[in-house]
DNA sequence: TATGAATGAGGATTCATTCAT
DNA sequence: GATGAATGAATCCTCATTCAT
């Protein structure tokens, strides 16, 4: 039993020091920067010293990394938060393009921290897999959606995937540049061209633009009204 | 006359000067990246004495950011010639898109470049700059399809350029990680995606695809034939 | 009683461990050489915490020097057996030379070993002891051999004995250089330098070529004679 | 001429760098010892910047192999000197055999760096050089010894080397550890030792087997004519 | 006694930039 | 202007040693 004890204490202890180093190396490194950030600072700043870090991490690499995977577990499950549970597909697109905007504007450092780390040799898989298990919450959706009749069945599911986060990331960065913290306008576009260009195809199962539908209405209504005239 | 002649030749000597470094820059730069590349190997390349180089570029990052709006320059030259003179719009962006995406494929270190220079004190501008030159021949297509009255006047004009670049973009970069050396399957999806969803929205006016255009027609007869009717 | 049998088994403990360690550093020694070779691979190899091999060595030249003591002790005891009880001079000293080329040429890393820690401050006398008992091997039969007429008794045994040494040792060292695992032309020569260089000098004594081919000059004269007179 | 001259200029003063970073190099080396002799302490003694040592010596590894080399080269040109031009075969060597002794007795260090560095990877090969140009001058000595017929043909001349150079180096170092400055008991007796076991063998007093066998055959013959003559 | 996590001093090396020629 | 030798700040990582448990 004491054993137990002891030895929860001491992962809890691992655990506790990995959180404290980790915490330390994103405060600097949001301040400094990949190359700038020194490991004496990080060290400094998690109150041990510079041979401690290199118990936990091997180099500033793989310390680098550890914060990477850390964001993007991290992103990833604040992402399937805000997603929600079982939404209409087209809300749930706009919470996860609602949430990566947002997010993205606030931690633009690590998409660079990513892709510097993720240009490193051999650590292009690691880069890949993350990205994967974020992305793979945008396919789930839009999946979900092709069996709802939302979304049409495509063959290359990535095309849909580039383009949702491809606009919001580039639209992040662009409203980064003009100095604005957020833009709803991609937002609402994104929802909209999903509903259209990604939507269904056969006219029954049309979604399709608003006037459209409306006409189709109209249609129908005055077809029903013959009907019952000609009966 | 003489003098004229000797300033002449004195800038003409000064501007191959700056060529042969921003040449070597560039051989060098691809070659081991932005931090690795020195600046001794770069005037070793020029064949020319270190010291020179801050002759003509006053710091590493100048030289580089030269780099970076050389690429531009001549990126946005080459996109303007691919797009060709009038095109039909969606030829005309379908041509950009290829452009971009072959271009960037072949190039992304120099993306890479001009965000991690653009992120340093003092440069968004610059990077700004670049990019909106380059990004305005979307814009003067995309503002002559509205004219054409192939795509939809909108407010937000940055929303569909966003949307291009960015689907593109990502798209590249996705295709890179998966080890492909393109992906007409994005340029293609961009171009009926800008018909559909950037198209225009009156139904006379529209160009969306064929059994799209159909169902348009005979919703059409069918409301001609019974307004007929109830008249 | 009780006592006593505790205090043996303590002790015994103690020896246990101290050769535990011992038997680690060497495996670990041979591998790295002294500087490479860490503290903390000594004490895994050993099966125990870093901080208990302080509590057998005050420090890493302390079991060095540890290292190098018992290298001494077993490679003076090996030597005895290898030359065996009661030799004759010259057979003795071939074993001894033999011994010692063999074992130089593997064990070279201890040699260096030696002369790096004998350099530091301090350790100069111990090294000198380690030294003194193995080669008081050699002064021994030297001794023997001037007792046995087979060797002359000279003021300066050291003299004798850095030739002896000095000679096995540069023609290992120089056997090693040349990708030679041994070298038995320098035991032999050795051998016959002994003989010859050091045998004695007294023509009552001689057992030397010289006095052997003068008697025999001196026997074949007669041998001669006695031909000549039986003719 | 002005070229020439400002050639020589540069050679020069390249010369006169490489000469104060070797000769504060062997300074400090001989003061600390190779690991512990910082660069940072070379440079500041030869009054530049830690970076120039980096311009004329790639690593601390080649300043330390360009001490050892410097060292080897003066050490033969000296050795050289000390033996003079023609010296009669055992003076020669008997000076030879003082100069070494006493230089080495002197510059142990550089001995110990010799071996210390000969040991790294790659650098044996250079250490074999040094040590054979130095060493040659004995087997001109020997050779020209030969001619003269004041010492015997060997197949191997690198026993007598050995032995001659192995003596010394040995005799050097016990002398170091007695507190002793000189050793001229050695130097005697290598120059007896040479006179005696490598000196010419007249062939009635010749000691190899065969001759020996070849005596003892004759010896018996004799033995047994006389035994039969007495009979 | 035993442990092993924590420590932090220590050092080689790089390279942008300067400046005397 | 052109040169390139000289500079030295800057930094990651190692590992012997300590000490709280």
């Amino acid at each position: 039993m004491a054993d137990t004890v002891r030895t929860l204490t001491r992962r809890e202890k691992v655990e506790e020091r990995e959180k404290a180093i980790l915490e330390s190396a994103r405060r600097i490194f949001l301040r400094q920067g990949f190359e700038k950030c020194r490991m004496s600072d990080i060290a400094k700043a998690a109150g041990m010293g510079e041979g401690t870090l290199y118990i936990y991490y091997k180099t500033k690499l793989d310390l680098m990394q550890a914060l990477v995977d850390e964001f993007w577990i991290e992103y990833t499950a604040d992402a399937k938060v805000a997603v929600g549970g079982n939404e209409e597909t087209f809300e749930a697109l706009s919470r996860l393009a609602r949430f990566h905007v947002e997010r993205i504007i606030e931690r633009t450092e690590f998409i660079e921290l990513t892709q510097a780390i993720g240009a490193q040799e051999g650590l292009a898989e690691r880069r890949r897999e993350n990205m994967r298990k974020f992305t793979s919450i945008f396919d789930a959706i839009y999946l979900s959606g092709v069996d709802r009749g939302d979304l049409r069945k495509i063959d290359d599911l990535w095309v849909a995937r580039d383009i949702f986060f491809g606009s919001l990331d580039y639209a992040a960065r662009t409203a980064m540049l003009r100095d604005r913290r957020d833009c709803p306008e991609i937002i609402e576009n994104m929802e909209a061209l999903f509903r259209s260009y990604f939507g269904p195809r056969r006219p029954s199962e049309t979604r399709t633009p608003n006037h459209f539908e409306a006409l189709i209405n109209r249609l129908e209504g005055a077809v029903e009204k013959i009907e019952d005239a000609i009966k």
